[in-house]
RNA sequence: AACCCCAUGGUGUAAUUGGCAACACAACUGGUUUUGGUCCAGUCAUUCCAGGUUCGAGUCCUGGUGGGGUUACCA
């Protein structure tokens, strides 16, 4: 189980949302027996984003709040587009995500004989009937919005001759394209999934399960609702833009006279300064803009963990933003909260300093070194303590000394005391610079001998406490910085002649080299901590190797001196303005 | 263009089904703090518009406006 808080502050009750209102309200009736069966049927055609996050937690979800199960059904009725090696990846995210399909994994290619039989009961009963057209013609009788179909030369076709036609393209008489199978519905629908849909058609395709014992394949419509059928959902919950499709979900289930589930949609997930497509991140895959589907910066649910998202945060995300059938777009912030706060409550402390700058404890006796206790996470007690050697020269973060301090500044600058956490008080005596350029090269202090983790018996106060590392114990390591893989909230925004492409932030990736306290140096992938003052970090799962750690920021600390500044700098620059 | 769906603070969702608009995030104030983190307190909407029904409408009706989906031998 992922380790996670998650949900523990979303306390008003049970998520209440137009889904879980209807499915109460059948078990409430006795519908289905008052049982609740739910099912996750990725196409394994792609890798998982945060958007199927949000359809697993409702499916899985739903279901177990109601001692429901919930099946894993891989549509796999388009040989041409899909892969065992998405297979594998979709249940490993799952897996991942922390739901269990049990012993209910299922694949359509399982139905395929139950779904052809039944294509040949509705042939019987004048349902359907083998169309000889090819698709231009298809296409072109069948109309648009504005024009309404009509009927072909084979629509009125006897179901003795369309069966034996159906049967021929089962048994490979026939070339791809030659003949279809639609269903005889209604050409003058304004919903155009009822002129006639095809239900099967013919590609001499080899299938990554069943191999070549087919030749022909189960369209989506014909086959998602049997296959529901077939396994007892009652409730079958889907994207918005399936909508239109139930008309014909409804239509088959109760032309062949089965156990009919009910379709449900809701709105897919939108994320500020995300793609949610498969289209569009594959694009970013192949320009190059990402290193892969597992790239840190994609809302893909392997690049979320590579980036050191839990999945107890995306847990708590899918269950805030909750299940309605408005088109909206979520603030990233939102998902960085839960991050937070899963990490704030479970994630280890440590220190490490990212942007180097020296300081020297002038009266530290020569070669001492001071195991000090570190608190491992205040949110937790059972964390426990480690030690951390300080020394007489030490790193301390650039950004954490001012020669000149502005006014709301509190760190160290000269002649000012400031506390190194669990270690000593220094006052900061003088710097030395490198002449040609002025750059403050080291930072010199005294500390207190009296104030061994960090107080003092007199209880004097010190208005900053600093993280440090010993420069004789630091340890080196990479840290990748990620910020948003775009720059603007919505990417799919962009002028005539632009591309997604010109919406990518060129900042999106900062390599920096850190010094790291010495326990990180063989910190083990996937492991997640939080870099004291600064932010949460994770062992990077392909570059990083023992002795030479490589880390990716997954969110950074919540910032508000930043804030300060930025007030400061706007203000200034007003200023500026006026004169 | 036709058909279908949708509309509640800056964002995402609630509202016991016609009865005091709630929660979370964000933002802003202030307090606490050995992380400028966390935590705590406070501020921030009369529900797209116009009519109607009603003692009473976010909720029901009519008409607008705006947004999304569909028009594949993909799912």
């Amino acid at each position: 189980m992922p380790a996670s808080n998650s949900g523990s502050k979303a306390q008003s009750g049970a998520p209440r949302d137009f889904i879980r209102t209807i499915v109460d309200a059948d078990m409430k009736a006795g519908k289905n027996n008052g049982a609740v069966h739910t099912r996750f049927p990725p196409e394994p055609n792609g890798y998982l984003h945060i958007g199927h996050a949000k359809a697993i937690c409702i499916n899985f979800e739903i279901a177990a709040e109601r001692s429901g199960l919930c099946n894993l059904r891989f549509d796999d009725t388009n040989p041409v587009k899909e892969d065992v090696e998405y297979v594998d990846a979709i249940k490993d995210d799952i897996a991942w995500l922390g739901f269990d399909w049990g012993d209910r994994l299922y694949f359509a290619s399982d139905y395929f004989g139950r779904l052809y039989e039944l294509s040949e009961q509705l042939v019987e009963q004048g349902d359907a009937y083998v169309d000889s057209c090819n698709s231009d013609e298809i296409r072109e009788l069948r109309g648009d919005t504005t024009v309404e179909g009509k009927a072909g030369p084979y629509r009125d076709r006897a179901p003795a001759e369309s069966l034996d036609l159906l049967r021929r393209m089962r048994a490979g008489e026939f070339e791809d394209g030659a003949h279809v199978l639609r269903a005889k519905i209604d050409l003058t629908s304004p919903n155009i999934n009822l002129r006639d849909p095809i239900i099967y058609r013919i590609r001499h395709v080899e299938h990554h399960r069943t191999g070549n014992d087919w030749c022909i394949y189960p369209m989506y419509d014909w086959a998602h609702g049997l296959e529901d059928s077939f396994e007892g959902i009652t409730h079958s919950l889907c994207s918005l833009e399936f909508e239109n499709h139930r008309p014909l979900y409804d239509w088959f289930l109760s032309k062949l006279g089965v156990h009919h589930p009910q379709q449900i949609e809701f709105a897919r997930l939108n994320l500020s300064f995300f793609v949610m497509s498969k289209r569009h991140i594959t694009t970013l895959v192949e320009k190059g803009a990402v290193s892969g589907w597992d790239d840190p910066r994609l809302p893909t649910l392997r690049g979320l963990r590579r980036r050191g998202y839990t999945p107890g945060s995306i847990r708590s995300f899918c269950r805030e933003i909750g299940v309605a059938k408005f088109n909206s777009t979520v603030e990233l912030v939102k998902l960085e909260n839960e991050l937070r706060s899963d990490l704030n409550a479970n994630a280890q402390r440590r220190l490490a300093v990212l942007d180097p700058l020296e300081l020297v404890v002038t009266n530290w006796p020569e070669g001492k070194v001071d195991m000090v206790p570190a608190i491992n996470n205040h949110e937790d007690e059972s964390a426990g303590t480690r030690d951390v050697p300080f020394s007489g020269r030490l790193y301390i973060e650039r950004a954490d000394f001012m020669e000149e301090p502005p006014k709301k500044f509190f760190r160290m600058a000269p002649g000012r005391e400031v506390r190194l956490r669990y270690g000593y008080y220094v006052t900061c005596t003088g710097v030395e610079k490198d002449e040609a350029t002025g750059e403050v090269t080291r930072v010199l202090c005294e500390y207190d001998p009296e104030s061994r983790g960090g107080n003092t018996a007199d209880e004097r106060k010190v208005k900053a406490t600093m993280h440090w590392v010993s420069v004789d114990h630091a340890g080196d390591a990479e840290l990748r910085l990620y910020d948003n893989l775009f720059q603007v909230p919505n990417p799919m925004k962009f002028k005539k002649g632009k591309t997604l492409l010109d919406n990518l932030n060129p900042n999106s990736l900062t390599v920096q080299h850190a010094k790291v306290e010495p326990s990180l140096m063989d910190a083990q992938p996937g492991f997640t901590c939080q870099f004291e003052r600064t932010g949460y970090f994770t062992v990077d799962t392909v570059d990083s190797k023992s002795g030479a750690p490589v880390f990716n920021r997954a969110v950074s600390l919540r910032d508000s001196w930043a804030k300060v500044e930025k007030q400061a700098a706007n203000q200034a620059a007003q200023r500026a303005k006026k004169k």
